[in-house]
DNA sequence: TTAAAACATGTAATTAAATACACGTTTAAG
DNA sequence: CTTAAACGTGTATTTAATTACATGTTTTAA
C-alpha cells in the first residue's frame, strides 16, 4: 500500500471522531493539528469530493437557518478501514521541519555577528508566545486526568508541542548567553 | 520585499561560503541542512538558471578529467545583497513541522490502545538512531572550540537538531512509561 | 438596525515539490 | 580490467500546496 497524500488520512481521522463539514475540517488546522500539519479550504473541498467518489466518506445536507446548506461528512466502513490501515503502517520517514530561521542562522558564520543577538531575541519572543498559548490550551482542555484519557492522542501531541517549544526556547536562551 | 521561495536564499547562502556546483548544492541537503530543509536536484538546476538570469549568481565552466563539464556557481554582488536582505528581515512565520507520526497519534483516542506501545517504540528507535548520527557529526565536525567559532551558524543549528531529537526521544520515553 | 465577523462552499491560477525519465563521465574498489 | 558507485546536469510529468477569485448566509456585537 503506497501511502502518500497525508491530508486524506487526516480528513479520515478527523471524521472518525465526529461528523464534520469542510469548514470544520479547515478550522481544525488553525487549532490543534495546525502545529503538525497545515491545509487550507481550497485543498480540502476538492479532496472531500475525491474521497466521497472513492467511497471513503459520505455526506448529508443540513440546513442552517433559512437556506444555508452545509455538507456534513462522515466516514464509511471503507473509510474507517483505510484509516486503520494508515494508522497501523509503520511511520519511517522523518520529514525535515522547514525552519526558515534556522536556515538564516546557518549562514551566519561569524559568532560575533551583531545581527545574531537581535535575531535570537526575536525568535525567543515568538516561541515564548507560542509556548504560553499552548500551555493555556493545555490547562483549558486537559485540566483533569479524565479529560486527558478521554482524548489521549490529542493530549499527547499537545504535550509534545509544549515540550518542543520549551526546548526551542531553552536552546535560544542558552545560545543568547554565549553570544555577547 | 516579498520573500517567498526560500530555496533561492538557501542557494545564495551556500554560495556565499564557497563556490559550488548544482550537484554540491543538492548534496548539502542530504547533509547538514537536510535537517531543516529539503530540495532535490530537479528543483535546484532550473532555479540556478533563474538566479543566473536574474544576475544574482554566475558560473564558470570547469573540466574534470577529459571532458566532464561542471558549472561552478558563485555569488554576484547583487546576489550577496539579496542574501543579506533576506538574512536581516525578521522571521515571523513559524512553519508547522509536518510530522506524520504525531498525526497518527492524534487519532488514537484510547489511552489503552494496544498499538500505542509499538508505535511509540518504533519512533523512539528512529529518533535515537538519528540522535546518535547527529552526535557523531557534532564530534566529527566541532570537536574543539575553534572549529565551533569558525562556522558558528552551522555549529548552532547542529546543536539545535541534537536538542530537538533528544527532546523528541525524551517525550517518547516518558509517554511510553505512562502507556502500559 | 446595520455592519463586521464568522459560517459555508466552491473554482482558478500559480508556484513548490516530488518522482520519473534521460544521458554521460570519473573514480575507487575488487 | 571491469564494474559499481559516485559525480554531474538536465527535462518532463505529476502531485501538493498556496494564493486569489468568487459568492452567498447567519450570527453577534455595537
Amino acid at each position: 500500500m503506497v501511502q502518500k497524500n497525508k491530508l486524506q488520512y487526516i480528513i479520515l481521522g478527523l471524521l472518525s471522531e465526529h461528523e464534520l463539514t469542510g469548514y470544520d475540517i479547515a478550522k481544525a488546522f488553525t487549532a490543534d493539528i495546525g502545529e503538525f500539519w497545515n491545509a487550507n479550504h481550497s485543498q480540502i473541498y476538492p479532496l472531500l469530493k475525491r474521497l466521497e467518489t472513492a467511497g471513503l466518506i459520505t455526506h448529508q445536507l443540513s440546513i442552517t437557518g433559512e437556506k444555508l446548506e452545509k455538507k456534513v461528512y462522515s466516514l464509511t466502513a471503507a473509510g474507517q478501514a483505510q484509516l486503520q490501515e494508515w494508522l497501523h503502517e509503520p511511520t519511517t520517514e522523518l520529514t525535515a521541519s522547514k525552519d526558515e530561521f534556522i536556515l538564516k542562522l546557518y549562514f551566519i558564520q561569524d559568532a560575533h555577528d551583531p545581527s545574531l543577538q537581535p535575531m535570537l531575541t526575536e525568535q525567543l519572543l515568538l516561541h515564548q508566545a507560542k509556548l504560553v498559548h499552548l500551555q493555556k490550551q493545555m490547562t483549558r482542555k486537559f485540566a483533569d486526568k479524565a479529560s486527558q484519557l478521554a482524548n489521549y492522542g490529542h493530549y499527547l501531541i499537545l504535550q509534545h508541542a509544549i515540550d518542543r517549544e520549551q526546548g526551542y526556547a531553552d536552546w535560544l536562551t542558552a545560545t543568547l548567553k554565549n553570544v555577547d
